[in-house]
DNA sequence: ACGTATGTTATCCT
DNA sequence: TAGGATAACATACG
């Protein structure tokens, strides 16, 4: 669920019920780090995502969704689960399962940089360049983890970047090439919206060339470590993909 | 059936 | 004290 792809998915399912600032009827769920009557009969002026959150926003304040790694939803149906937080309109519901909920005060323009965000209209590869330029000694495989930089870039993403424009995961950021760094800023874009309409087709780990793969689409041997301070699963290929040193 | 994981953060160590 | 390691969340998949 959880890269930003697929939230952008979320969004364009609720923009599919053509709700029109709908107001909260009830609110359902165990979320309680903040008083859920604040949203009761409250009117939703918008539905916004900044790469991995959900942003549910509110005259003056907004509700944060993130789903961590295990997180779901469901539109107009229940389950099981525990329900973390359901919001019920006159027609429709939405329902949010073990995420993280929160709420922020005002405006939500205060809280996030929409520049950062790899799949927003707003996206900024200059930016970005800009704050990779500030860290030559970070590491690839760690950079484009980094959410101040490229909000909404995943582990998946991460690898399938990497693969695609044939740099090393422990690549330093100081040691690539303009063009390189270019190509890597670029691609973490490029590839989210593979992503997105692969994820729609139900096809995205058939296009998989990295990420959980045993061998290389030119059949070499896929490596799989972890590493980087992210310490997150990072496979690639030391054939394709050169260590720039 | 069991090991692993598309993520983040609080807390406990050193 | 900064940093790193660990736990926690509680589900789905192969």
């Amino acid at each position: 669920m959880p890269e930003g792809p697929s939230i952008i998915i979320l969004r364009e399912l609720i923009e599919e019920l053509h709700l029109s600032k709908p107001e909260v009827l009830e609110v359902a769920g165990n979320a309680k780090n903040f008083d859920k009557d604040r949203l009761l009969h409250k009117k939703i002026q918008s539905f916004k995502s900044w790469g991995k959150h959900f942003l549910i926003c509110f005259d003056d304040f907004t509700v944060r969704i993130h789903f961590m790694l295990f997180g779901s939803y469901l539109i107009n149906q229940s389950k099981k689960i525990p329900l973390k937080l359901g919001l019920i309109f006159k027609k429709d519901e939405l329902n949010f399962y073990t995420c993280k909920v929160d709420l922020l005060e005002g405006n939500v323009n205060q809280h996030y940089n929409w520049e950062n965000d790899v799949m927003a209209d707003e996206w900024n590869c200059i930016a970005a360049i800009k704050k990779l330029k500030n860290m030559p000694e970070a590491l690839v495989c760690d950079v484009l983890l980094d959410q101040q930089i490229f909000s909404g870039v995943g582990n998946i993403i991460k690898n399938e970047v990497l693969y695609r424009t044939r740099i090393h995961p422990l690549t330093k950021i100081a040691n690539l090439t303009p063009a390189k760094l270019k190509a890597l800023v670029n691609e973490a874009r490029n590839y989210s919206f593979d992503f997105l309409k692969w994820k729609k087709e139900n096809t995205l780990s058939k296009h998989w060339e990295a990420y959980n793969q045993k061998e290389c689409p030119l059949k070499h041997v896929i490596d799989k470590k972890e590493l980087g301070k992210t310490h997150r699963q990072t496979y690639y290929c030391t054939k394709c993909q050169k260590l720039y040193n």
